[in-house]
DNA sequence: CTGAAAGCGCTTACAG
DNA sequence: CTGAAAGCGCTTACAG
């Protein structure tokens, strides 16, 4: 069914049509009610690549990740609502994904000059964020899932990453902790600094000496976190109640491959 | 950079530009050198919308998810793997979340009748799943992960989850074990069924007598394995080394809502 | 081998 | 308040 054949069947003109749909304001009300109604009787849904092409909105916003790597609970969790959000305004997801940093450069460049996607929501950015900086570039809208320190302004929303460790670590040195470890995500990643700074500042104020071997930084996996703690643990022999096994991991598994 | 501009700056039709870039044989094989060097070198892409419009193919296949349920592992792993060979064919994922079956059932309708994708992936198939039905009445394409056993035939591809169960448990009373319990899926999807099935067989062709007690229908989470397990283990109290702390959880959660 | 023109299904000035 | 027509940026018969 498109736009010709319903407005046929009103006896309309595609223009009273399709601005009677659109909710503009000179139409006829009674002529607004029996339009709506034959539609959605009839079932009518405007063709969305005609839609797109002359309205120049693509009614989808996009995102890259980076293959398996970026799949993570937190991840899915974070597309989980924003779907959600978006499909109230039937705007679509759109997401491309990619095995390196240039792939995923060069996905910003396809897209802006396809047109695929009305804007971007970036994740994990780094300090000094590449990936804003070309998206300022060419001119496409984006939000940051996190914050950079690019000299440009940038929309971005985040937690507070180093009020939230600096609360738990002063947690723990509440109940009388003093080897107090932190299990981190990548360097360089923001909010992975943040954090630092947060641990940091927390043990600073109880004059705590930082002890670079109770710092970890890794992607977050049980795996890995695993590994890091056991390594942690092993400086400082004594039998511990904490449950190390999860998930099936007994034994640390083998050193991921170097390049 | 419009293939009008690009014509006009070769010197060329847009019909030959067009040609030349998608391929066709007519056109002269330096003409197509020429067109392909000179639309590199300006960045031509073209424009999604326009294409999709013309073509009536949208280059993006679509799947629909609910909300924050069903971004587990399993379905996150999935989209991982379909979006690094569909990135290879340029062609997109679009998703769409939805909150109630009736919504998902909707979902498909309103992309039919937009034409925003050209195909459908469906997930956690039911035994007789009447997504499938529909999309099937729709006449859009689409391929089941897992089976169903609706009368029509339909694309799937899958895992042989019975033998798989069946090996497992075999597996396990090879080892000398009796008691064996089966944390399943929910009730009705085809992979429980069938998992179900492999279980059965394995304790029957031993003489191993079912025991209900022992077996678990559910949502795949951390936590309601935890209590599932937690539950079967009380029935038989004994010491145990068995790792049941995972996570973070030390206790049974809450019963989960019901409505 | 190349091009002029119609068409895909919408929106939106412009005119009435 | 309504409509005829141009335009969005491509593809593709049809003609040469």
């Amino acid at each position: 069914m498109r736009l010709k054949e319903l407005a046929e069947h009103l006896g309309l003109s595609q223009t009273t049509v399709s601005r009677a749909l659109n909710g503009y304001p000179e139409v006829n009300e009674a002529t607004r009610q029996r339009v709506a109604e034959t539609a959605a009787r009839l079932g009518y849904r405007p063709n969305a690549s005609a839609l797109r092409l002359a309205t120049g909105r693509s009614g989808a916003i996009g995102m890259v990740l980076h293959g398996a790597n970026e799949f993570g609970p937190h991840t899915t969790e974070f597309l989980g609502g924003m779907g959600a959000r978006l499909a109230l305004e039937e705007v679509d997801i759109l997401f491309t994904t990619v095995s390196s940093y240039q792939e995923e450069l060069a996905a910003y460049r396809r897209a802006a000059a396809s047109q695929k996607v009305d804007a971007f929501v970036l994740s994990s950015p780094t300090l000094s964020d590449e990936r804003a900086d070309l998206l300022l570039d060419l001119g496409l809208p984006f939000v940051l899932h996190g914050r950079t320190n690019i000299a440009r302004p940038v929309a971005w929303l985040d937690i507070d990453n180093t009020g939230a460790v600096e609360r738990a670590t002063t947690h723990l040195l509440d109940l009388g902790h003093r080897r107090i470890a932190l299990l981190n995500g990548i360097k360089g990643r923001t909010f992975s600094e943040h954090r630092e700074i947060g641990y940091l500042a927390a043990l600073s104020a109880r004059g705590i000496p930082f002890d670079p071997a109770l710092m970890g930084n890794s992607i977050f996996t049980d795996e890995i976190a695993f590994r890091m703690a056991q390594t942690m643990l092993e400086l400082r022999p004594r039998p511990t109640a904490f449950p190390l096994a999860c998930r099936g991991v007994r034994s640390p598994p083998p050193a991921p491959p170097r390049r």
